[in-house]
DNA sequence: CGCTTACTGGGAATGATTCTCATGAGCGAT
DNA sequence: ATCGCTCATGAGAATCATTCCCAGTAAGCG
């Protein structure tokens, strides 16, 4: 599944996600690297977005619809267990540390005698830039 | 969106939702309903799951393939905001409540300037239950 | 410079969810 | 109990993200 050569189009799938600092869906980087002029297939990026989330490169969260959205990790989480804080209107994420939802998570699936725990957790909101172009 | 009128078809999609403890998709009570003899068609059992999950009878919660999957909330805690401990292996699902963790999303969420904040959270493991089924 | 093997991409296939719309059934009013 | 308006139903088509297939291409190594 981890595509490993180094190749051009592994290289402008990792650009274009690195170019935008929000979660973004496989259709909409296929969508403006064929708009900037590229000549990639959709089943690539679909390749090396997959292939990024296996490294650890990248952070994968499906919307509300179940579609999954990238996102290039930051150089100092990069490899670390942690969170995000997304706007819900731009796609701008913050990557958040999860110190008592850890210990919460784990206290809880002892409580109950669950093993091999894993989780998700995301948090959604209006960034400070979104709040005030938004109305209501 | 939501179907309200008391119908034969609303019936027997609440009682095949209640009748497991587990989250189960559309897909999966639309087949259960079928074999069981029942007459009723796929759109209708989306749409009167996907109403139960508006009017906060049932929860919804999207697996690792972003498919939707539906669990008939406990008598306990309709209408109140909690979360699940999910069995990765039979489906089976714990309530539980979050006090820890909503407490770091809403400080969180205010340390990054973000309003108009939501989440999601879920637990998954292997309940005490399967551990005794399963190897490794 | 070859060779081997992994990568590419167009198109077809898959599968969940939504849409359309003619038919059927709640239920409030009579 | 009946009528009639409105909403619910369901079969099939449509949509859309994601995966599959596979012949052609290029990376990396000696
Ligand atoms: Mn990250
Ligand atoms: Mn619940
Ligand atoms: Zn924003
Ligand atoms: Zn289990």
């Amino acid at each position: 599944m981890a595509v490993t050569r180094a190749t051009a189009q592994q290289s402008i799938v990792r650009d274009a996600l690195q170019a935008h600092d929000g979660f973004r869906s496989a259709q909409d980087v296929f969508a403006d690297l064929r708009a900037a002029g590229h000549r990639i297939g959709l089943s690539t990026v679909y390749r090396h977005l997959q292939s990024f989330a296996a490294q650890g490169i990248a952070d994968v969260i499906h919307d509300g619809d179940g579609e999954a959205t990238y996102r290039y990790c930051g150089e100092s989480h990069v490899g670390e267990h942690h969170h995000h804080l997304v706007c819900r209107h731009c796609g701008r994420a913050e990557e958040v540390e999860g110190g008592p939802v850890e210990r919460w998570a784990a206290q809880t699936a002892r409580r109950f005698g669950y093993v091999e725990l894993d989780h998700t957790v995301e948090l959604f909101g209006v960034c400070g830039n979104c709040r005030s172009y938004l109305p209501s």
